[in-house]
DNA sequence: CGACTCCTATGACCGCCGTCATAGGATGGC
DNA sequence: GCCATCCTATGACGGCGGTCATAGGAGTCG
């Protein structure tokens, strides 16, 4: 994960250990351990506290989710809708078949913490998302989908993707996004065919 | 919601504040105070602590998310899947439109915050999911769904429900909800149709 | 009246957390 | 050598959280 310098690791850790604990279980003492970084680093990177590291590394989330999208695209022989979403579902069941259950979406995460009591999270959550969303629908317009009907569908796989993803940790089984997969490839390959 | 005894007070003011706040953020004092219980009642009703609270507020949610389908069926004229998805949407963009974006689903919060730290909660997240799942099941076969797709077609409703919770809160806008609605609406009543 | 059970009340303990304050290197330019 | 700047190091503080311990009502039944 290109090691980098003190402080982009602190964000890459702060969101690997938001994503499994959340954000309020998440101390700064352990995201410093956690990055092998000094502890005075934290104060001296990130005047602004916990809050700015938790918003970093939301943003860094945002960006991360976004840029794979070129990626899984490349991997596709024959891009489609349907291939596209299954290729985003299986970057999560790889890791949890292979490393377990312990992380969800740091997106999600800080969402459900931090919606209420911190605006500034709350909007960097809401900008990742759009960070995540923008590229899906790019993708499928150059797939063939219609201008108008790119974003809502975008939406509608990054929400399947990430209520599948609660189930899945929940349940500790990959079945609730294989099946998103599955039911939801039709609909989308359906809405790139022209009409 | 039925002035019960102090017991169940405390328990629906759990879920109420962890799905505001998440787990971690919400403390034993304040849930005492929002069901204006008394404090020392904590430990009595509540002798396996935070741990055991919670879950039976997450159990709670899950057998009210239950119960809230045969409800939704009632006021269908005529009940079809995707009807009954728009109103389990429309509870949400009621809520959110009425009284603001203040809370997710507590199902939710927990499974972000414990899944990984606190094994009880985990189970009981996903036990919630399952008396969810089940009757939306239920309802989908009594629509004509046949009896092999069902369940996954619950499971993604409740999937896309989900996400579509989380981004709606992050952009404090109601457009992720109704956007899945929309689009998820002729996939799920195709398959009620006998082919 | 006494005893017993159920619930309430309150204070104390200990640990963790985010933050602050202060000082100690290191590095590079002059 | 010296100074400025950047980073590191460490201890302390105040607050809050969950839990424990202990004791105080408040009924009820014998």
């Amino acid at each position: 994960m290109s090691e980098r310098g003190p402080r982009e690791r602190m964000v890459f850790s702060a969101a690997q250990l938001i994503r499994r604990d959340g954000v309020a279980s998440t101390g700064m003492r352990e995201v410093a351990a956690h990055a092998e970084a000094p502890r005075g680093s934290l104060q001296h990177y990130f005047p602004g506290g916990k809050e700015q590291l938790v918003n970093e590394a939301v943003a860094w989330a945002g960006r991360y989710a976004g840029n794979r999208v070129a990626r899984f695209l490349a991997a596709l022989p024959e891009p489609t809708p349907g291939g596209l979403f299954a290729e985003m579902v299986r970057q999560w069941t790889d890791e949890y078949e292979r490393a377990g259950f312990g992380g969800g979406c740091p997106v999600a995460a800080a969402t459900v913490d931090c919606a209420e009591s911190t605006t500034s999270t709350r909007e960097a959550a809401a900008a990742a998302f759009a960070a995540w969303t923008g590229p899906v629908a790019r993708a499928l317009a150059d797939m063939g989908v219609p201008e108008e009907r790119t974003t809502d569908l975008a939406t509608l796989m990054i929400s399947t993707l990430e209520g599948a993803l609660l189930i899945a940790r929940a349940e500790q089984d990959v079945r609730a996004l294989t099946t998103a997969s599955r039911e939801l490839t039709p609909l989308l390959d359906a809405a790139a065919r022209p009409r």
